[in-house]
DNA sequence: ATTTATTTACGAAAATATTCGTAGATAAAT
DNA sequence: ATTTATCTACGAATATTTTCGTAAATAAAT
C-alpha cells in the first residue's frame, strides 16, 4: 500500500468510479460533466496517469477500456484526513471533528450513529 | 470575505502565523525549517505573493517587515472543510466526523465536549 | 466501399505552484 | 571607512497539474 496523493481532478475521478464501479472513459467525462467543464480527451488523459500511477486499473473491452478504482475509497479517505489534520488542524483530529459537526446539519440517525461511536470509544479507553 | 484557497505552502506559512502572531520573515522561516526545508528566499517569497493575494497582512518596522494572517484560522479551516467534504466524501460531512472520529485517539475531555454538542445540536433540531 | 463517429495514444501547450539566485539597500560590526 | 551580514524586490528556473489537439485504429452508418 503506497502512501499517494491524489491531486484535485484525480479525487474527482475517482469519486465518478467509487460511485459507478466499473466505467468506460465516455460514461466518466459524462459524470464529471455533470459537474464541470471538461473535454473528453483530459479525461482520458487523467485516467491513462491514473492507469500508470496505478490509482486506477482497466481492462480492454473490445476496442475499448473499462476502468475501476485501485484504491478504497476508505483508504483513500483516511489518508485525505490524516494530511488534513496535519495541514489545516494542526494536528488535532478533534478539533476537525469538532468544526465539521457544529457546521452542518446532521440526521437524527447520524447522530445516533455517532453517539454509539464514542459510547464504544470510552469502552475501550 | 473571499473565498481563497491556500495553496499546500501558504497553509504551512499561515500555520506558523496563526501560532505566531505577528513575525517576521527569519522568524516564520525557522518555524518552517523545523518541518521541511525550505530556503529563506523562498519563504521570503512565499510571503510576498500571499501579501499580494491579501491572505497575510504586513507592516514595516524599520527596515523589515512583520506578516500577519489576514485570515482566521477557523474561517480558513471553515472553507477547507467544506471543500474537503466535497472532493473526498462526496458531500457527506457525517462520514468524515464518523471517519475521523474512528481512526483517532480523544481524550475523555475531548468525548466530553463532543457529547455536550451533539446534545446541544439534538436540542436545536 | 466510403464516410462518419468513437476510441486510444502521444505529446505538447497552458496554467499553477514552488524554489531560489542575484542585485540593491540598509544596518551592524570591525 | 570598509567590510560583513541581513533584509527586500525581482525575475526566472523548475516542478507539478491540467488541458486539449492531432493522429492512428477500429467500428458503425450510409
Amino acid at each position: 500500500m503506497e502512501p499517494i496523493k491524489p491531486t484535485e481532478s484525480e479525487l474527482q475521478i475517482l469519486q465518478v468510479l467509487w460511485s459507478l464501479g466499473q466505467a468506460s472513459v465516455r460514461q466518466v467525462n459524462d459524470e464529471l460533466s455533470k459537474v464541470r467543464d471538461i473535454g473528453y480527451t483530459t479525461t482520458l488523459k487523467l485516467l491513462q496517469i491514473m492507469f500508470e500511477k496505478k490509482i486506477v486499473s482497466r481492462i480492454e473491452e473490445g476496442r475499448y477500456h473499462l476502468y475501476e478504482a485501485a484504491i478504497t475509497e476508505e483508504a483513500t479517505q483516511q489518508f485525505l484526513v490524516d494530511k488534513f489534520v496535519d495541514t489545516a488542524f494542526r494536528g488535532s483530529a478533534m478539533k476537525l471533528v469538532m468544526q465539521t459537526l457544529g457546521n452542518h446539519q446532521a440526521s437524527k440517525e447520524e447522530l445516533d450513529e455517532i453517539k454509539k461511536l464514542i459510547a464504544q470509544m470510552e469502552q475501550n479507553a
